[in-house]
DNA sequence: CGGTCCTTTGACACAGGTCAAGTAATGTGG
DNA sequence: CCACATTACTTGACCTGTGTCAAAGGACCG
């Protein structure tokens, strides 16, 4: 817990792979300018976080509730997803080593949240967080970075959600997969998919069915490579991308 | 320009209507803990600023180009949008007076913007804006609440986009406008609908003949009337927002 | 091994897209 | 203020991509 691990370490693009207890506010990724914290914010930090570890298929909190917490994610994969009254399930996001969760507009969860593979956590009291927050500039100006990051991939989604046809979206998936797992997959250049068909149909706004048949057809294309269940092997990621694009 | 109008005033939710300089980004909308900016901020933020207004249909920046500049809506309504290279569009927002545009993740714009109608703009320098943040901590935090609400937003969209009917889609629509665009109709209730219905198929992942057919449904239905092509009144509200939550 | 769950595959249905025509709104020049 | 052109919107007929339903593998697990 709390170790700077490989996955941490792969994905952190800001500091050495050393020992850091309030490290998951440093391991952000993909944002500019993301300076360490300074061992006056990480001990100014420390008193008001816990880690902690699930396993896979673990709720972490569900829509609606009171947001006690924030959090990073160390290690694992998770998926956040909102529901409608009859049950429909939008996913809006898989989650990385290095990614926030909770950060919210009210004082309750807009989203639920829950862990596809083991996974660590650091964990935050909101509260006592955003009242550290204007001690702590860099760590906002971090929060900031972050959310417009957030912002930038919400509107890809919508032109995937809006725009994009079923196989373009499997397509979008399989590279997106590609990029915020890079590390996670394993020497042969296979990738990991620990999620269930139904959980990308969910995400891409397809069914279940959709997507499995999307994954046959590149797969008779020869631009994947089915390893097992859980491990896609990209054969032609170049014609991937193009797919993915929109021609 | 920069006048306290009438439409600042309905939005603001945190100050009175009296004329403010920099008053764009004390303008913000649903955003919690948004106290006013002290004469000091306004002092500060007032020489990287100017304001500016547009007519209506015209382009602010477009995808791609250097995001040199940020912007806060004070007056008029605009759209920005996102397009695939076979020119599949996707209009990812439509924005109010008090709402902020061209935060960015990295350089450059990641959407394109243009006027709906005619429009007021506070413009502000992006580098200098983002070199003051730090010495303004009530504003960083004022852009974290605005960028929040935004990713809240942009997850209820996909649900939209992902899961819901093309009904659910337009019911959606015309709840969203009535509550963002409140006090912008007039006093016979009937709400402003500036967008073409292109503009509304792009917004909702449809294309504008199902987009017209779904007002000709809830025409029928009695759920609305339309005053004339650019003014719609909700007769039903209650009824519109059951279809709009999926039932 | 037999059961459970997940995935794949097939046959068919339908929501929404496409194409095309008609109608209303808007602008323009005289 | 009126012809006329132009653009936006509506409506209809038809088509297709993706959803639905159902059944048949496969993988995992006690």
């Amino acid at each position: 817990m709390g170790t700077g691990n490989f996955s941490v370490a792969t994905r952190s693009l800001v500091h050495a792979p050393h020992r850091v207890d309030a490290c998951e506010l440093c391991a952000v990724r993909n944002v500019a300018a993301c300076a360490p914290l300074s061992p006056y914010e990480r001990r100014r930090l420390t008193p008001i976080m816990t880690t902690l570890g699930l396993g896979a298929q673990r709720l972490i909190f569900s829509e609606g509730e009171p947001a006690i917490y924030v959090f990073t994610l160390t290690v694992g994969m998770i998926k956040i997803y909102k529901r409608l009254p009859d049950g429909r399930r939008q996913i809006t996001g898989f989650l990385f080593p290095g990614d926030f969760l909770g950060l919210v507009d009210n004082r309750s969860y807009a989203y639920s949240a829950e862990t596809l593979t083991g996974s660590k956590l650091c964990r935050f009291q909101r509260e006592k967080l955003e009242m550290l927050l204007s001690s702590l500039p860099k760590l906002e100006r971090r929060l900031l970075g972050m959310a417009s990051h957030e912002i930038a991939a919400a509107q890809d989604r919508m032109m995937l959600l809006g725009r994009k046809t079923a196989r373009e979206r499997v397509a979008s998936f399989l590279v997106m997969l590609s990029n915020a797992g890079a590390g996670t997959g394993d020497q042969s250049g296979a990738i990991a998919v620990p999620m269930s068909r139904s959980d990308i149909a969910d995400y891409l706004g397809l069914t279940m069915e959709t997507v499995s048949r999307c994954f046959g057809d590149f797969r008779k294309r020869q631009l994947i490579e089915m390893v097992d269940g859980k491990r896609v092997c990209l054969l032609d990621a170049a014609a991937l991308q193009r797919v993915a694009a929109g021609s």
